[in-house]
DNA sequence: AGTGGCATGTAAGGCGTTACATGATTTC
DNA sequence: GAAATCATGTAACGCCTTACATGCCACT
């Protein structure tokens, strides 16, 4: 799946894997995260299937780039991919989750602190999604104004970012209260 | 982490990989999901570790079950992992909203129809956290009283299950709005 | 002098899914 | 007669993370 978060990418310009690595983490991080040695392994193979194409571009000083295009092959598999229905649901792991599901025999003040470190991580995610997201997208709109539509999808997945960590920050407070008042 | 999750049902009774398929599918599939043949490789690496051990239940016309118990160093293991402090976030995966973010292209009938699937997909997981995940802690509390203080846990995490799943359905239902205003 | 950014990649190990293999019993 | 349930496991494959390896440049 990384193979078409890249394509989908690559479909907006060409980049290396060191660009791709930092645009995933700003635009789709939240719901698609990559490591970089990942990234250049995918793009390793979805050279090889010919979806798209890389050429060397000369530094002075540092690595030579490896920039990559995307394929008229690339660009109709990824448009096949994103027609696709997608008729399933992900499936999410939540160590914190599992942790308090099995945590009834921990005294009080354990189970409190758990909880206490995750209110303060969310909120940091909600702070981002609040501010420096919103700056990120607007920031592309003035530059590239035929990117509106573009524009109005990526504002949905942060919202849905936004509102998941909210709803997460309110679930910790009430889950804070119960611990406070039954153990 | 599959290996706590399995550790944590064993510290309430013995169980075979089997019965461990169906208590995890029912209790905590939502955060930490698993398939058979996962939990057989898992069951037997940390029998190898000394955290559980079997023995085998003879039955007539059925294969044999694989009876797992937890063991004293089981126990010190997962107590262990509980009381140590969580400090990040789970990176979470989300098909559908990796397609939309790159979807400015697709007709709006096409988008539509892949959050209407969707839509429909999660408003039946909010039923199921309604009623179905309600009834089996209730049955669980009475027939075993004195599991009070984890139901309480339980349902903390049957709520995270419900509200985050609102949450979603909420979205959809904004998101649906944008594209039939603006595709 | 040290940290962080730029830039590419390999290696090892862990985790997870899907398919395969077997076979009786129970339910529709 | 077919499908689901009970019950265990192996094999192949793919994906992902962490660590390792290299080295210059800019900034503090």
């Amino acid at each position: 799946m990384l193979k078409f978060a890249l394509l989908g990418a690559l479909n907006y310009q060409p980049m290396s894997g060191y660009d791709l690595k930092q645009f995933t983490d700003r635009s789709i991080s939240n719901f698609w995260h990559a490591e970089l040695s990942q990234i250049y392994l995918t793009l390793k193979s979805i050279e090889k299937e010919g979806l798209i194409e890389s050429n060397t571009v000369p530094q002075s000083g540092r690595p030579d780039r490896r920039v990559y295009n995307i394929t008229p092959a690339g660009r109709q598999a990824l448009h096949e991919w994103l027609r696709e229905p997608f008729t399933s649901i992900d499936q999410y792991k939540d160590t914190l989750l599992l942790k308090l599901f099995y945590s009834a025999s921990l005294d009080r003040e354990t189970i409190l602190a758990q909880l206490r470190i995750q209110r303060g991580l969310h909120q940091k995610l909600v702070d981002t999604f609040q501010s420096e997201t919103v700056d990120l997208i607007s920031q592309t709109t003035e530059r590239a104004p035929h990117l509106h539509k573009d524009a109005l999808l990526w504002d949905a997945t942060r919202r849905f970012g936004e509102q998941t960590e909210l709803v997460y920050l309110r679930w910790l407070d009430e889950t804070i209260q119960l611990v406070e008042d039954n153990f």
